[in-house]
DNA sequence: TTTGATGCAAAGGATTTGCATGAAT
DNA sequence: ATTCATGCAAATCCTTTGCATCAAA
């Protein structure tokens, strides 16, 4: 079930985590969150930047690449990689629930999906082969309903 | 079912493909196919080039990365990145009976599985979501018996 | 004020590519 | 003889980092 964060609570988690490590806010920080947090996933490094400079005129790449890691940190943040070889950040799992992707190779839409029996099987195959599962990455690649018409 | 090819098969796969495209054959092409088909694959860039030039010594990174890239080409090799960043290559799907894979986070051990379930579960997933399904990756990542020791 | 954050540009690490040279046809 | 392949080093691409400067606490 989605924790259904608010960007309110994100922020409050962000914070929280900059006081406890001896951090600092900053415009930029704030900005950059605000755009993730808002933009629902998949984004790339260059969109977010893209994004933020629309609230911000000068935020530096290095930044988006900075905060980002730092929400990765405080747990708002995932970074995937999928076969085009960007790094893209989504909103954690905890605070989403957890999924896996379809991807269109021609129009490269990503759907996020969830499958209860796959992901059961895939703690059957781990056991059967020793394995303490921790994590897994499924992405399923083909051509999606508009671009096949 | 695996298709059980030999090396001598895929050396000829080869060749059949050097010589409809006009290419050459050349003593790099195949010692780092020799090498790529008798490691039975998950073999990083730099592991090929060990190996290659173990049995030949002037052999450069750059030729390894061309001829990796003709050998998928020519259906033998296909590529993969995992969580750690490095390009692999293994026998291709066709050549080799399809399967995922196990990666222990500790020592780093890859294990291939196939799972019935779960590849025919996804098949529903992407239809259920307008995708004309084509090809997948799925890895699961956790801690293998000996590293839990 | 003190210390962390930022922007810029330089540095990194994996992979690719340009070019003169060497090998295959 | 041609034409392709190779080795080398320079160039790319994404990402990280060093450093002087700026801003939060």
């Amino acid at each position: 079930m989605p924790t259904d964060i608010t960007p309110q609570k994100a922020q409050d988690i962000l914070h929280a985590y900059i006081s406890k490590n001896g951090l600092k806010v900053s415009r930029q920080r704030e900005v950059i969150a605000e755009v993730f947090l808002q933009a629902g996933g998949h984004l790339k490094i260059d969109e977010l930047l893209e994004r933020a400079r629309k609230l911000d005129e000068r935020i530096s790449q290095a930044t988006v690449y900075r905060t980002m890691k730092l929400l990765a940190e405080c747990g708002l943040a995932e970074s995937r990689t999928f076969h085009d070889g960007f790094t893209r950040y989504e909103l954690a799992d905890g605070h989403e629930e957890h999924h896996d992707h379809l991807i269109c190779t021609s129009c490269g839409i990503i759907v996020e999906f969830m499958d209860d029996a796959i992901e059961a099987r895939q703690e059957a195959v781990a056991k059967k082969n020793g394995f303490d599962l921790r994590h897994h990455r499924m992405e399923l690649y083909g051509h999606c309903r508009k671009c096949r018409e």
